[in-house]
DNA sequence: AAGGCTTCCAACCGCCAGACT
DNA sequence: GAGTCTGGCGGTTGGAAGCCT
């Protein structure tokens, strides 16, 4: 059967929006709201664009109290504990950070955080390969350094734990030689060092806790976005 | 100075879940 | 209960801007 399009495509504005359309767009919303349909908003306010389209640009843009860029070192730790906590669900991680949106968590963590991280972990990953002990212990010395740093975050213990590591995205999958997927699991190793509370299928149900301990927590911090 | 390369971000796409009819 | 519509989400892409050689 297929389903109806959002949209009629071929009469619909793509691309960068301009200053008048915000404009007509913020004006509409600050006066009357959304109206709880963003498909018929455009055609109220004349504009040519697709009712996903005004709800992105409203929430990533548009809309009142955003930040855009400068991420701060608080803020990168928050990130990455709740990646290694929740994996990349943005939308979650976006309400832990007031002002901030989950398109430009998503950009931060693809374009600067990944690399940042996966940086420190090759540097890792070649001193062990020169089997030094020496090499081992200054790197190690380096990370502690840079970890001593990253705080605890809304109800999230991010100290290291014994616990076997709860990755919920990725099933588990023996390390392949390929390296990008050996990132992925290097990145996942180096998250795990840099802090971040794990569960596993047995501890879970030990603690009759939901699928990740995060939640609950998260619920508790949203007015207290970060203690620590 | 200029051409190629890389980085970054705004915006689009497609899927899914829940609401509605 | 089935079909349709809409909102929301995460992944991906295109192009502008900056950097490098």
């Amino acid at each position: 059967m297929g389903r109806a399009p959002c949209c009629d495509k071929a009469n619909v504005k793509k691309g960068p929006w301009s200053p008048e359309e915000d404009a007509k767009l913020k004006a509409y919303i600050e006066q009357h709201g959304t109206g709880g349909n963003w498909i018929a908003l455009p055609h109220k306010i004349g504009l040519k664009r697709c009712g996903k389209s005004c709800r992105l640009r409203w929430l990533n843009y548009l809309r009142p109290n955003i930040k855009h860029g400068g991420f701060s070192e608080e803020e990168d730790n928050i990130i990455c504990s709740l990646y290694i906590s929740i994996g990349s669900r943005w939308s979650i991680i976006a309400a832990q950070l007031p002002g901030r949106t989950d398109n430009d968590i998503k950009n931060y963590w693809n374009t600067r955080l990944k690399k940042k991280l996966l940086g420190k972990q090759r540097k890792e990953q070649q001193a062990r390969r020169g089997n030094s002990c020496l090499k081992q212990e200054m790197i190690k010395r380096e990370i502690d350094q840079t970890t001593s740093v990253v705080p605890a975050v809304a109800g999230i213990d991010i100290m290291m734990s014994n616990q076997t590591p709860y990755w919920p995205e990725l099933p588990f999958v023996t390390p392949p030689l390929v390296s990008s997927q050996q990132d992925q699991s290097s990145l996942k190793d180096l998250l795990i060092k840099l802090g971040g509370r794990f569960c596993d299928g047995d501890h879970i149900n030990n603690q009759s806790q939901p699928a990740c301990p995060f939640d609950a927590s998260l619920a508790q911090s949203q007015d207290d976005p970060v203690t620590l």
